[in-house]
DNA sequence: ATAAGCATGTAAAGCGTTACATGATTTG
DNA sequence: CAAATCATGTAACGCTTTACATGCTTAT
């Protein structure tokens, strides 16, 4: 449940509460969870347990108390020790090589519109990331440095996308060719 | 629950048993599960319970008995609409780029030490899939379609890694920079 | 002797998503 | 009048991993 240190990161930014902590996961590719209420809420009285942050609840008329959290000092060293410790691996989840895999159950014409469609929803895929890109994102950004290393995450997510429009260019191309010799 | 049309693809090569199964999901990268008991023999109790599948009972001596799944016409249907079918977007997770965005925590030092670690664990995952597409795979290959499909996507991941080490040359040469301007 | 390989299965726990539950206010 | 926004929380379900359980054989 690394997620616990994702909201803490966002609270060493400022204040959230769970609502728009929520908004922050949904529109993030980066930060990869759905931000559900059960894993924000839950995270956030956890974090809360373990003193790692505060909380401070404003009282409103006619609508739900809202629930300030802002984190501590014990927070943030707990943060700045996970962001030294050793780096997972990444995970690469794609479906869509293992149909490939058995793609040559398809005729060529088939195969080719299954290739098309996954690059049409990678091509949507990198536009959004190019537009989030262009918006300036939710990060302060006090430092250079911070603004620099902001700007080569999200540079990150956009050079995959680009690295899979280019392999499946190639493969389309390749296929083509075998089919002219074949 | 995905990891079903996986086995019934393998299964689509040659029979095989649970045991075998899990050793081709441990040493494959784009069959992402680990291949744990439970998810395969409760697959394969769940494929033969839908007549995908048939089971053969060799009982041995001094051994338990090997069971061999074999996939039925009904199964190899249903393998091919699945294969036919839309494709998933692929999920990214990386939570090293998560660490990265609450970077500036660190001291240059501190932060080149973080980048070069994660550098090396991709190289080295970089290297193994590398070795791995040179030894010939489990696959078949019948056709020449067949093997330049499976040749692509062997390359799919390598290409992955590479764009990776590249950002990360490219990030550590920007800080670096950035060090000696700044 | 100890570990690894062969071979199957179940149980428990963790993590994640969807759906349920409530209820006022604002926007289209 | 319906849908979205604000705001929090719980329940149920499903997928995945780890651990438990058994037990013989072969290699180090």
């Amino acid at each position: 449940m690394t997620i616990q240190y994702a909201i803490l990161g966002l609270l060493s930014w400022h204040p959230f509460s769970g609502y728009d902590l929520k908004k922050v996961f949904a529109d993030s590719a980066a930060l990869y969870w759905s931000g559900n209420n059960n894993q924000i809420y839950t995270a956030l009285i956890q974090l809360h347990k373990e003193g790692l942050v505060t909380r401070d609840v404003q009282v409103q008329e006619s609508l739900p108390a809202k629930k300030i959290y802002t984190i501590t000092e014990k927070g943030r060293a707990a943060l700045k020790q996970w962001v030294l410790s050793m780096p997972e691996l990444p995970e690469f989840h794609n479906t869509f090589l293992i149909q490939l895999t058995w793609a040559d159950l398809l005729d060529s014409r088939e195969l080719d519109a299954l290739l098309a469609s996954y690059e049409d929803e990678v091509r949507v895929q990198l536009l959004m990331q190019q537009e989030k890109a262009n918006r300036q994102d939710t990060s302060p950004a006090r430092t250079r440095r911070e603004a620099y290393l902001s700007e080569m995450i999200s540079q990150n997510l956009i050079s995959i996308y680009q690295n899979e429009l280019s392999w499946i260019g190639k493969v389309r191309q390749g296929l083509q060719h075998l089919e002219k010799s074949g």
